[in-house]
DNA sequence: CTATTTCATTCAACTAGTTTAAGAAACACT
DNA sequence: AGTGTTTCTTAAACTAGTTGAATGAAATAG
């Protein structure tokens, strides 16, 4: 995992565990808010184990941003960056075992030395990058192509996440998605 | 205008001009493409005059991303940062005029001081948590609510802008646009 | 200043996705 | 095991948004 990370970060592998020594652990009981939309984030969280989501809550409704499993980092990022209060709410599907390290931790990392200011940026650079993506397939594709790119490239989301979860991540009902479903059932 | 860049790049005003300094003339006439999709993007454009969209295309029709204007820095990311081809296409609205800088001159900067890395990484935060509005909007609002946002917030895009590349912006038909304008009209 | 194309509106038929409500299946808990 | 709770499926009625075609208005070209 840390190999996973650090190409990402580029950082030499002194200053890596230099960073790496500076998480602190934490955990998240399955079902458990670990940011709620209001609040101030301010810590960027790897998951070691289990599994957390992401949401906006609209009348009532949990309409599901994305989900993130062992290896993830996740913040509400406007909140972390720009310190305003998180728009969205952060919560456990699994119990989940966390690294995380505080703003002010960070900030630090970033004027001790400038490899953590290019890693900060190769991060931030990352994220919006995969985020341009994300958008892209969601204005491109249909429901129904969603749910079979899902299937077939994302296992770990389709085996373990509850389909109602995943219809909500789709930006459906259950109940359609269950049809599709049917449907790409019918024309196997 | 530099003033406002400035803003999120925070450099030091000797940095900031050794920046603009490199900043190199081009423009765009009217209807041109400046970016077409499989291209590499390897400049980063600053808009000083005109307008510019960016859009993906989908069996030829095209489904416009952003609008661009003065003050406005584009390209298209993951070709510009990842070194692969863009996926999408720039277009001028207007005659534009640009200052554009190189990607190998943008990694020149960022290895000459550390500050210029750090302004890349605000720059690309900056660029993240606007995506994040976006997106959250484009899920959240009907097209109704959004036209009726853009109507409020935006005169810069519904003045300037043709009605049918709002309503490819908004994801919808030109013709439902229509009908959207009708209602809100009558409701007056 | 007319000819041509491009843009905006209207309408009717259609399709994709929602809603409501109900039953079936899986799960959790003494 | 059996009972309550949560998840998944099915179906019918509905709504939001699309498609296609027709019409008029405005911009552009020659």
């Amino acid at each position: 995992m840390k190999d996973k990370i650090n190409k990402i970060l580029q950082l030499s592998p002194d200053l890596f565990n230099s960073f790496w020594n500076r998480l602190e652990p934490e955990s998240i009981p399955k079902g458990k808010y670990y940011i709620k939309e209001g609040q101030y984030s301010k810590k960027l969280a790897l998951i070691t184990k289990g599994a957390v989501y992401s949401f906006y809550s609209k009348e009532g409704e949990e309409i599901i941003e994305g989900f993130c499993f062992e290896g993830c980092f996740f913040t509400d990022y406007p909140s972390f960056i720009n310190g305003i209060p998180s728009k969205k709410n952060f919560k456990a599907i699994e119990d989940t075992e966390l690294l995380v390290i505080s703003k002010e931790k960070l900030d630090g990392l970033y004027q001790a030395n400038p490899s953590y200011e290019r890693a900060g940026r190769l991060m931030a650079e990352y994220l919006f990058t995969s985020w341009e993506m994300k958008l892209r397939d969601s204005i491109f594709s249909s429901p129904t192509e969603r749910y079979l790119q899902l299937a077939a490239n994302r296992k770990d989301i389709t085996q373990r996440i509850p389909q109602y979860l995943i219809a909500s991540y789709l930006n459906i009902t259950p109940q359609y998605l269950s049809q599709i479903r049917k449907k790409l059932a019918e024309n196997e």
